[in-house]
Formats: C-alpha cells, sequence, structure tokens
DNA sequence: GTAAACCTTCCTACCATGGGAAGGTCAAGC
DNA sequence: GCTTGACCTTCCCATGGTAGGAAGGTTTAC
C-alpha cells in the first residue's frame, strides 16, 4: 500500500505522515525496492489513531505516548486515563481564557456604537488598558 | 527612552518590540547617535495598546488594522466593532470546537476504570475513530 | 510511447515567541 | 582611569503543526 492509498483510508495528509516519520512519533516504513513506502492495515489503524487524536487536540508528545500505551498490550488504564484528564484539565484552562477573552469583548462591542461617528469604547480601552 | 524602559513601561518584551517593528506593525524608532531606538510616551502607549490586544487574542493582522483605526481620529466606530465582532466570532468557534472536545474526552475518561486493567475506552475509540 | 498520477527528498513558509552569540555602549564603584 | 555589569545592537536558530513547491524518479493507463 502506497503512502497516497494509506492516506486516504486514514485521512491523515500524506505529508504528515512522512513528517510524523521524520520526527520519530511512526516508526520508520518499510521500503519496497523502488523506496517507495509502504504500509499495511495495522499501519492505516495507526494513523487513524494519530489523526483521531489529533482532532481531539491532543499534542504530538501526547499522541507519542498514547501510541505506546496503545501499542503495548498489557498497560494499565491508569495511564492512559491520566493522560487524558491532564489534557482535558487544560483544555477547560484554555477554554476558560477564551471566554473570558470573548466576554471582554463582548462588553466593548457593545458599548461601541458601530456608526460613523469615531468614538468607540473597544480603541479606548485598548489604549487604556483596563481589565488587566 | 530605551527599549529596556519602554517594555517595562508597556509590558511588551524588548524581543517583540524589535519583531513588531521589523514586520511593519510598528513604524521604525528614530535611532540616537549610538543607534539605540528611542522611545517617547506616545510610543508606550502604541506598545501598551498592542500588548492589551494580544492578550485579547488579536491576530498581528488584526492588531494592524485596530492599530491604524486607533491612529486616525476621525475613523468612524463602525470599523472599529466589524472586527471585533469577527474576533468574537471566532472565539465562539474555537471555544464550541474545544467544549466539544473536552466533552468527548469527559465521556471517554469517565467510562475507564483507571486501573491495572488494559481496558482503556479512550485508546479504543481512538483506535476506531468513533464521534467522526 | 506518452501523459498523468504517483512517489522521493529537500527547501521554504506561516505565526508568535524566545534563546543565545558576538560585539558595541553606558553608568557606577573603586 | 579601569573594571564590571547592565544595557543595547544585529544575526541566526528553535519551537509546533501544517502546507506549498521544486526537481527528479516510477508506475499506470491509454
Amino acid at each position: 500500500m502506497n503512502i497516497g492509498a494509506a492516506a486516504a483510508a486514514s485521512g491523515v495528509a500524506a505529508k504528515m505522515i512522512r513528517h510524523y516519520e521524520a520526527i520519530g512519533l511512526l516508526r520508520p516504513a518499510p521500503r519496497r525496492d523502488n523506496a517507495y513506502r509502504d504500509y499495511g492495515s495495522r499501519d492505516v489503524h495507526e494513523l487513524r489513531f494519530i489523526g483521531r487524536a489529533r482532532r481531539l487536540g491532543f499534542s504530538i508528545a501526547e499522541i507519542g505516548e498514547l501510541l505506546a500505551l496503545w501499542r503495548d498490550r498489557g498497560r494499565p488504564s491508569r495511564e492512559v486515563k491520566r493522560i487524558a484528564d491532564a489534557h482535558i484539565g487544560g483544555l477547560e484552562a484554555r477554554i476558560a481564557e477564551m471566554q473570558a477573552m470573548a466576554a471582554t469583548l463582548r462588553d466593548l462591542a457593545a458599548a461601541c456604537h458601530g456608526d460613523d461617528r469615531p468614538d468607540c469604547p473597544i480603541l479606548d480601552d485598548l489604549a487604556l488598558g483596563g481589565h488587566e
């Protein structure tokens, strides 16, 4: 199976597959005589795993950990849960931060006329550095 | 006023001030005989504007627009509001996306024993690509 | 036999930030 | 006056994750 077919089957771009191999996230794929990488269904499975984890916002480093656990049949589920929980915590923190940003901006935008007049509390606030 | 003092007064790192100048976000600062950049209170004001906008998640491009509007005393507030609204929309979309991620992960983590046993719905889900 | 679609490696860019090297300049203390 | 340390300058490099493209080899379909 060529890299293109593996990409189509897994939803991970061929470019990204090569990249993941280059940074050591994936073990180097075996090569055929023409130096083409050769993939099997197992690799596709692994690629789908990676694609899905990326879509869930896991970093490459986290995915590396998860992959190692996934490859190890006997690993305790505690480890996986720990990584997932840490990731959830990180997500929640970022969500809270962005919600605070959005709330501030909504307040400012609500107070702005949004017409031909130049007075604008949004710029005033940015200039004065309120809510610090 | 040296770049270090401007950085301290504005809360924007000296490294970033030079960077913003290099990419054209800021006009080149005047130089003294020793080639040191020289800043005034007006520049500090502008830097605080940038720092605050960055903290609110505006991109450099957006800040460029906002700065141009800010420098233009007569601009209509409509323009500013438009940029802010667009930014709020982007923030809300990203928040919703991250909330969906967190919810999925919470479900999965809740179903995971988190003990010595290897069964783990988190890994199973990642492998199978559910919720696609 | 030729064209299209594929593969390979390598270089480049993005965005925002930061580390660090190598060298010039200023201020304080002795 | 001289040293020391803090500051400034430019320059290169790195991060993370993705993507575009160039230059060249291979396979497949017609």
